[in-house]
DNA sequence: CAAACTCCCTGTTAGC
DNA sequence: TGCTAACAGGGAGTTT
């Protein structure tokens, strides 16, 4: 499932791909995917429109746009949930059956949204806050500061695994990153959050920044259910339970915190 | 208020 | 072999 460093690895693709493209038509082929505003208003709201900018908030997309005929501002936010993807291919190419999304380009070209699950979600909004306003703190924000993460998680009693996967505390750790952090940090995943030391907070968040910089550089990680390009990072817990730990050899366990498949070394990830 | 559960989806896998 | 049922999982919404 797509995290932090797979949507920035898309966001950078997008970029590379789309500046200064026009959006001549929208196909939308599975309605629910459009969360606002309605199917219609979305089509014609961007028909016509150009691509500005590119970035990312937490797990969601945000491509700035400029209007056709308004001088409101325009934002194509998307977020990849479990299993969406995007890809800049000639009209020409072959369309898969989970292309439930097509924005036709000028110079032959489409963006296509892929999805099996159609979990993912698209906006088309004025102001993206509508969309982003709830969430937490962006982890390689480099003004963030330790206080500042150790404030947003010590108030929670609840595990920190299940913490970690606040997009209002932290935004943008799915379940591939809050168990690759956890085990850097060495810290059990079912430790209430409110029990941490300061110290032990501070391991982690220097950890996930680490792990998450890794992972961009390497494309992100390749989990076999969505296609990412190419992701070549490889994970020391996520998804090895049953596997030697990389650490101290200890078999790695499986447990579920917060509904979530959950591997850790319960040798060196203690409570 | 937080925590737990439900729902949306379909490919994969386990079970019979 | 071929079928069905369980399962996974991000996040919004609902219930406890």
């Amino acid at each position: 499932m797509p995290e932090l460093p797979e949507v920035e690895c898309t966001v950078r693709y997008l970029e590379q791909r789309l500046r200064g493209a026009v959006i001549e038509d929208v196909h939308v082929g599975w309605s629910r995917i459009v969360n606002r505003p309605s199917k219609a208003e979305f089509v014609k709201i961007l028909t016509g429109s150009r691509f500005k900018s590119f970035s990312r908030r937490g797990k969601y997309i945000v491509l700035e746009m400029i209007a056709k005929d308004s001088d409101e501002k325009l934002f194509l936010i998307a977020h990849l949930r479990m299993s969406g993807s995007f890809d800049v291919l000639k009209n020409s190419s072959l369309r898969s059956k989970h292309d439930h999304i097509i924005f036709r380009l000028n110079r032959d070209r489409e963006l296509r949204f892929t999805d099996v699950r159609k979990f993912g979600r698209m906006y088309a909004v004025s102001d993206s806050e509508l969309v982003l306003s709830k969430l937490g703190l962006e982890p390689l924000e480099p003004q963030l500061s330790v206080k500042q993460v150790i404030d947003a998680i010590n108030r929670f009693k609840s595990p920190i695994k299940t913490v970690l996967l606040r997009q209002d505390v932290v935004a943008g750790v799915g379940n591939i990153y809050a168990d690759e952090s956890l085990w850097a940090a060495q810290i059990h995943p079912l430790t209430p959050a409110c029990k941490l030391k300061p110290q032990q907070i501070e391991k982690l968040f220097i950890e996930l920044k680490k792990i998450l910089r890794k992972a961009i550089e390497a494309n992100g990680t390749d989990n076999g259910d969505n296609v990412v390009y190419g992701g070549m990072y490889e994970p020391k817990a996520y998804g090895r339970a049953g596997q030697p730990c990389r650490r101290c050899k200890t078999t790695l366990k499986r447990i579920v915190v917060a509904q979530r498949g959950t591997s850790f070394c319960p040798n060196c990830q203690k409570r």
